[in-house]
DNA sequence: ATAGTAATAGGAATTATTACTATATATAGA
DNA sequence: TCTATATATAGTAATAATTCCTATTACTAT
């Protein structure tokens, strides 16, 4: 993959925060370091580094966020806040058990809990 | 919600189907018996009945997609043939588990398992 | 340093969804 | 049954998210 200060930037912005931003979020960011950045080079490269499995794409309902955690990992969602945190939750038994029952080779498990968080208990 | 021949057939051609169908997908399959549908109606009519209960809404990634199955399930992705199935992997004992584990307290939980079917073993 | 070339960028185009508005229709009550 | 009224519809415009296209740029070999 070639060198591109645009890409650099994206990296660094992504990898700096652990809100799972969004490729808005993302843009908005960028721009602060190279003004005339556009919206579509952002998503090139967030597609690009996906792929290279430098980033991981979370599907937060409708809405496309994404993340540098690139450990298999899931999210508890806070419908009060908002809030997405990284927990670990699914583990290989899991996995197999998955494997075994539905004769499905399992990839990734992409699990998110919805409820809410200790802060509006 | 007063009666509407327009959401009689919504109805009848998301209930007709396993195939997690689109709102586009629904759209032509309601034109079939009413030719001058507005895909604006059917946006709107499943959106009414996402809120009553009566179907389900599926973030399949970023394609959304409607499921008359109301029931909590989980489902397995193909990433092959893209196929989409209905399986109960979540049992009470995780949501429990979470529970305590995370002070968090649980609404719903969504999993999606990605890998090949057996189709293509 | 320059030329050639394949990857990258910016901006336009496309797609999905929602909002708006004038017209039509379901339904409750006379 | 007829009328009044509030809700739903079609059609279109607006908005949001994402992808596509063409000019530009980084990199390689000379």
């Amino acid at each position: 993959m070639r060198y591109s200060h645009q890409r650099e930037a994206i990296i660094k912005i992504v990898q700096g925060t652990n809100s799972h931003p969004t490729a808005d979020w993302i843009f908005n960011q960028t721009k602060k370091i190279i003004p005339n950045i556009s919206l579509g080079t952002v998503y090139r490269n967030l597609k690009r580094l996906e792929e290279e499995g430098e980033i991981n794409t979370i599907y937060d309902g409708n809405i496309v966020r994404y993340d540098w955690n690139t450990e298999s990992h899931d999210h508890l969602k806070c419908k009060e806040c908002g809030d997405l945190v990284d927990v670990h939750l699914v583990h290989e038994e899991f996995t197999s058990k998955v494997k075994r029952k539905f004769k499905f080779d399992v990839d990734n498990v992409e699990m998110t809990v919805i409820g809410t968080c200790s802060k509006h208990a």
